[in-house]
DNA sequence: CTACGTCCTGTAGCCGCTACAGGTTCAAGA
DNA sequence: TCTTGAACCTGTAGCGGCTACAGGACGTAG
């Protein structure tokens, strides 16, 4: 094991994908990313290629993409002819489970609004959010 | 314990209430619905009170509120007099949590609209979304 | 009295981390 | 070279809000 220029700890690399440690090792305790190579006293020893996957998991979270989701994105991506078709399938699911909870939250607010705009606070004997909560 | 006319098993009260019967004695577990009466062989007896309540939870989880915030707006609608300004400070408290994850639902809709929109699928060489993933 | 449905308790699992405890290694300064 | 203190290691347990068993006891209709 020749230690390359480049090679960096789990704590470089957390800073450089803003991700906690704890999350990379969970990342690759799941398979998610690859054990790296150690050095002699038993720490993880990091390469850009970790650091690119990494990234590629990171913003597929910031996307939403379930850790089975990404999975199955990178196992695509792995692939040097991947299937594009496949990948376009997993993100239109996934977009249309985003739109299923955007109308789902949207849903909440507007009943939300409508129980505290009918309320003017101070100490009531009835509640008109309580009330909608009692009453259905 | 007179067994009362109206008197019910968790079965009926999971039935009435639309709620999981494992979820029910969970709610009891961690003091949300309280420990009801119990039939000579041990069985839970519910009432009508009960059923509010679970009615009360089940309403307020469908407007998204945490089980914290529920145990919270029950133990203020169990008081006579209670404090509705306390009530409108949780339920816009929320309301606001609710906002905030539309609003990152909404960025990643966007995103996810914008990446598929410019793939065709098919075998390809390079996928816009893959590339999307990889480079940020 | 039997059979079957309903109920009981307790524990473990789901997702995606996060937070320890209790130990080892590494790197910089004296 | 030695010492400190930061960074790392493994393993386990916890979060929220349920859900899914296993292995048994009860309840009621025929």
């Amino acid at each position: 094991m020749a230690d390359r220029q480049g090679d960096f700890s789990i704590g470089a690399l957390s800073r450089r994908a803003g991700c906690n440690i704890e999350t990379i090792r969970y990342y690759e305790k799941i398979g998610l990313m690859p054990a790296p190579p150690r050095s002699a006293g038993g720490h993880r020893v990091y390469d850009d290629a970790h650091a690119k996957r990494l990234g590629f998991i990171r913003r597929s979270r910031e996307l939403g993409f379930s850790l089975d989701e990404i999975r199955a994105l990178l196992s695509l991506a792995d692939d040097g002819g991947y299937d594009c078709g496949t990948v376009r399938e997993i993100t239109l699911c996934h977009l249309q489970s985003v739109r299923d909870k955007i109308r789902d939250l949207r849903r909440m607010e507007r009943t939300l609004k409508a129980v505290s705009s009918e309320c003017e606070g101070g100490i009531a004997p009835r509640c008109p959010i309580i009330d909608t909560l009692n009453d259905g």
